[in-house]
DNA sequence: AGAGTATATCGTTGATCGACGATATACGAG
DNA sequence: CTCGTATATCGTCGATCAACGATATACTCT
């Protein structure tokens, strides 16, 4: 319990609605534990073969296939066709970049 | 495109289940825009008062109200009786913790 | 060309989310 | 004790999510 002396007027929050609404979305990517899951399992190896990660984690292929294209979407893992397999990796730029964000949100 | 060099063989993964929960739960609180838009001009206050909130944010103020204990559960902001007001303010340690986690689990 | 293989997409179903208005709660002021 | 005020909770409804099995896709190898 600090001294939360209550405003009335607010300081002018910077309304950077592009990135209030990345750090949602990129945060939304992570809000599953099997996303978190695969993607520290991903971040301990150079790549990841797909089935690879089906094995290591209790859910059918097409969910996992579908929590990866979220997390590709999110921009935190590359895929890189390996026919017929696909060899999935973070993208360590995109993470660091969302902490980042996160920290200049508020002011960390 | 660097070098995927796919990997069979997965390094042995610390399997944190706690943290992974946590990592998961504290991102779905932070993954709707009205929620990081409130976080954020927390953070640039010392502390608001609900009511200004929802002025400054066009929604309900049940929904601000839900979103508010969203974020109170996920220990990213405190909140402190001043009856008949509620002053809130944003937790910086855990804001923090959360970013250490992050960067811990995917060895940023 | 045809078979085999790994991944992606589809369709469905139950669960959770997000919004709202209405109402309950809890306290201070008079 | 009653009233006013600010916040929390409830009930509802449409939207989105998460899981699965089944199937489509796309490439390689023979």
């Amino acid at each position: 319990m600090t001294d939360h002396s209550c405003v009335t007027e607010f300081a002018p929050t910077s309304l950077n609605e592009e990135e209030e609404e990345k750090l949602a979305i990129q945060a939304k990517a992570l809000a599953h534990p099997a996303r978190v899951r695969l993607l520290k399992i991903m971040a301990a190896q150079p790549g990841c073969v797909g089935g690879d990660l089906v094995n290591s984690i209790g859910l059918a292929q097409s969910t996992v296939s579908e929590h990866l294209r979220i997390l590709k979407d999110a921009g935190f893992i590359l895929a890189e066709a390996q026919r017929p397999r696909v060899c999935y990796s973070v993208n360590r730029t995109e993470l660091k970049s969302f902490s980042h964000l996160f920290g200049k949100s508020f002011s960390l």
